[in-house]
DNA sequence: TTTTATTAATTGAACGTTCAATAAAAATAA
DNA sequence: TTATTTTTATTGAACGTTCAATTAATAAAA
């Protein structure tokens, strides 16, 4: 079976694994061997790529957050107006579900375990910081820099609550594509309010 | 030691060290040797009184959500206008932290887990639907069905955001208060903009 | 004494980690 | 090419730990 370079494949594998399987089963009930039995791997290599579990879920965290971070980014361009990163912006953010249907539940599940992970919180916070700090550059071009700030903030808000009362109800593809679309008129009735 | 009637004394105490323990260890490591320590019992008393572990846990849910509830019926009158409705609806689900700081890291671990555990996301789902209703339910009387429906649901999305946010970065009791704000100035944009 | 409340000890299953063994590919030598 | 050695990738059983649950024993109250 060895072929030479197999390390970023199977750290792949091992990524999609964990997943699939925090996912289905949540966190809690996700161990080495439900996670190497998805992978179609034995359980001694997650420690021999990862150092052990935890290796593999910080891992498999810092994907999903590069993921969101390169879904934005593609998409901006030197003409892309304000108006229109934001609407980017809020894309980028209800397609955590879009692009794979079993990434929210994870999503959920590991903002859970960083109040208890300190790893998994600075993750988060850099995530969180970098959303609003993009909504609040986005604003800036449009208001004056404090009514930018309140209304990153609010629009912050916004994204995650809708898009975590969509998860918590387990909304399907329509549902959550209705709360993309309120997020986005939130936005514009922003704009128009405090828009200079 | 054994007195007669301690059962409702001995749950309680039991709910609370439940509380307690899921905020601080997260709800992967709260153990039933966790719980009892907290609670200064031994860990055979809580198959006795609950079951088992998941007995504990779905009890310690319920009693969360009907404290929430209580917290806001027994603030409304008769005479209560629909703003100050509304006003009480987002200081009862803010004041999920104010009365207790440790509430707020279990509410996220219990979200959480209500993806993967079918009687949390039956809970779950009752609490979210009396918040949207109660929501609703307020703005019919300053607008119209429509608008009421629309705005109910911004408003639920946004109480929940904001609280998530603050929770996920460990805000202290003042950037919660600030968030409180931020939600019922949101309500009042709403009255106004959609208000008849 | 009988009942109720509680503890402490024990059980067996499940967990993450480790590691010696193995199998296949790659590299080298013939 | 063919044979041999070395490297790389992978396995899965064994180990020690931890957990929830159960059990028998204990202590106080009725």
């Amino acid at each position: 079976m060895p072929k030479v370079g197999m390390e970023p494949v199977r750290r792949q594998q091992l990524i999609d694994a964990t997943i699939s399987s925090v996912a289905e089963f949540g966190l809690q009930a996700t161990t080495i061997n439900s996670i190497s039995k998805k992978a179609g791997l034995s359980s001694g290599i997650i420690s021999h790529y990862f150092g052990g579990k935890q290796g593999l879920i910080e891992a498999t965290v810092r994907y999903l957050l590069t993921n969101l971070k390169h879904e934005l980014i593609k998409q901006v361009t030197p003409t892309t107006t304000p108006e229109q990163r934001l609407m980017l912006i809020i894309e980028a953010n209800f397609a955590r579900l879009q692009q794979r249907s079993d990434t929210t539940k994870t999503w959920l599940s590991f903002w859970a375990q960083s109040m208890h992970d300190v790893q998994l919180h600075r993750l988060q916070n850099v995530n969180s910081r970098r959303l609003l700090s993009n909504l609040v550059s986005s604003f800036k071009q449009l208001m004056g820099d404090d009514e930018a700030k309140l209304a990153a903030q609010l629009c912050a808000a916004m994204i995650d609550g809708l898009w975590l009362r969509a998860v918590l109800s387990k909304s399907d593809q329509d549902q959550f594509a209705h709360c993309e679309q309120l997020a986005k008129n939130f936005v514009c009735s922003l704009i128009k309010q405090y828009g200079a």
